[in-house]
DNA sequence: TATTTTACTGAACACCGTTTATATTTTTGC
DNA sequence: GCAAAAATATAAACGGTGTTCAGTAAAATA
């Protein structure tokens, strides 16, 4: 008897519908008006019924923690197209820019709220995958940089770590507001991306800087 | 008749009051645990009261901004000692770090948060006074590093966003918890401190190649 | 002293995440 | 087919949030 079978099913389907729904309303109202009470309206069930299906809220969190990584990630599968190490790491850095802008949001939930994170820390066995495959992805490009000549002396991983923050810093700034209101910004009317590719910029003149000759 | 002066002064102690009430919670507790009706609680007054003293809780907010901000200047105090701008330089990212080290939260209500800076953008004429002085001495600084032969051919004000950024980002990644969960800072059991000054050294270094020979 | 102004609060509104007892439906075992 | 057991769903409640408003008590004014 296929009963199980098709009790399982109807699980799933049901934890894909509260998911979907959660997604949709964090795309089209922000992170703050994902509540159970929201989804439960959405997919026209009571609030204690998702419980049914989620631990918690943060477990519906982390998914969407999972789907956002997914979408980054096709931001970076054209990078393969650049055979030279050196520019694939500098459009690995467009490329994140790109993500953070066109999406801030989903940034935000990724790289600059505690709680997916922590939750990760406390229910996953403090295994951050992505965040490792991505951060490798990052260091096996360093390396190949170094081959080219690039960064001499220098420790693949601290300096990866250091690219990393760099651009996390734009990012970051750019998205919690506070880059584009510090006076400069303003006066010159730059727009908020202005600022944010002009300092990218910077950074790559930087990184190029570091060369055997 | 001083009944009005006295009225004032009132109303001025009280808003202290609040704000000392404010500010305890939230070294105590953290942000999340200032809540109207926390504050109330602790000046035993009803929550309704604070709103003859506050707009709204931003304005409460803004002025722990404001109190951390004064902290923050603080750990900057002592770097007019150091007459050479370079080195300067280095120990004002030192000073950054360990101020958003030491004091996490307030860092993260200073420059990791959404809300106070929109409360900024909203209600004082969209300036940022605090946070242009603090860049403006650090562009003072990179301008000075330029006539000592450093960052040649550099935009100040688009290097000092860069370091800026940079630091931001480490600290960012830090207090958000997103560093210390990628794989090697795992393995190598690094301290949350160490993997933070490690990719603050690399930063140095890069900084300190860019001078003219 | 009577009136007006000021200071304060209880109760409510509309939310939030989460739990529990209860009711309904479905499946199972006979 | 029918009763027992299991699965599913929910109403209602708990304790929390920011905020508003009508009403009360106290103080200042005339």
């Amino acid at each position: 008897m296929g009963v199980k079978e098709r009790k399982e099913r109807d699980k799933l389907e049901m934890r894909g519908r509260i998911l979907e729904s959660a997604h949709r309303l964090f795309l089209e109202r922000g992170f703050d008006d994902i509540s159970i009470r929201n989804i439960a309206e959405a997919i026209e069930y009571s609030p204690a019924t998702i419980y049914l299906y989620f631990k918690d809220k943060n477990e519906i969190i982390h998914a969407l923690h999972q789907d956002g990584f997914r979408l980054m990630n096709e931001h970076f599968q054209h990078l393969t197209a650049f055979p030279r190490p050196f520019e694939r790491l500098i459009e690995m850095g467009k490329a994140y820019i790109r993500f953070a802008t066109t999406h801030p949001q989903v940034y935000s939930l990724l790289f600059m709220r505690g709680e997916p994170i922590e939750h990760i820390i406390h229910w996953l066995q403090d295994e951050w995958l992505e965040g490792d495959r991505a951060f490798e992805t990052l260091k096996q490009t360093v390396m190949l940089c170094k081959k080219d000549g690039y960064f001499p002396g220098y420790d693949p991983q601290a300096l990866s770590m250091l690219i990393w923050s760099s651009i996390h810093g734009i990012c970051a700034l750019r998205i919690s507001g506070h880059m584009n209101h510090v006076k400069p910004a303003r006066d010159q009317n730059l727009s908020l991306d202005d600022v944010m590719l002009s300092t990218f910029d910077v950074f790559t003149q930087v990184l190029g800087n570091l060369k055997k000759q």
